[in-house]
DNA sequence: TAGGTGATCTTG
DNA sequence: AAGATCACCTAT
């Protein structure tokens, strides 16, 4: 299956985005190992107008000048000490906006995920939730900044089959962020 | 439902 | 230089 390619991800539309992405592939290859699954979760931050946003207010600090770059780009940062979660930017260079990837259905190296996620079942929860999928594809805070078209992370295209299947909803877990925390952003994908 | 966790950011 | 904050997870 092809790579999606920069074009794909240089576009205005970031909201659009993050729903084309449910049921996409993401893959990581680490230490020779590819693990990966469908995309079934995401949430657009949409760059310097949006409250919820690391970018709110043009905002560029070590952390987040990632999201400043190219889209194509993987954004990862540590939350609450311990998890690592990987976004993907989009549109121009400094413009700021990136998805958050917050769930996938795990397909390619069951085994290494269940090592990963020191867990002996898979169950339908293993991957579902932002931590877990870093957790699950070994993506550390060491991958920020890398491009998504190369061999290390990227993501892979599907037609899923209608969008009747797709739930939106609130972002989770940013009440910080005022009246947007309303924004419909969040994208949900029923299998 | 609450506590762990530590890098990051803001304030002083 | 220090304290508050935080795009979460796990277990009770």
């Amino acid at each position: 299956m092809p790579k999606l390619n920069q074009s794909f991800y240089i576009r205005q539309d970031v909201v659009q985005i993050s729903k084309e992405l449910l049921g996409t592939y993401l893959y990581s290859k680490i230490n020779g190992v590819i693990t990966g699954g469908m995309i079934v979760e995401t949430e657009a931050y949409a760059g310097v107008e949006d409250k919820a946003s690391h970018a709110y207010g043009g905002r560029f600090t070590e952390r987040t000048k990632t999201m400043y770059k190219i889209g194509g780009t993987a954004y990862v940062y540590l939350c609450y000490g311990i998890h690592a979660l990987f976004n993907v930017v989009t549109n121009d260079l400094n413009v700021p906006h990136a998805i958050l990837i917050r769930g996938i259905k795990p397909t390619v190296g069951i085994e290494t995920i269940l090592k990963r996620r020191q867990k002996s079942k898979l169950t339908n929860d293993l991957c579902i939730g932002p931590g877990k999928v870093s957790q699950a594809l070994g993506i550390t805070t060491n991958h920020t900044g890398i491009s998504l078209l190369g061999n290390e992370i990227w993501l892979e295209h599907r037609e899923i089959e209608t969008s009747d299947k797709i739930s939106i909803s609130k972002r989770i877990g940013i009440d910080y962020a005022g009246e947007d925390a309303n924004l419909p952003y969040r994208f949900v994908l029923n299998i």
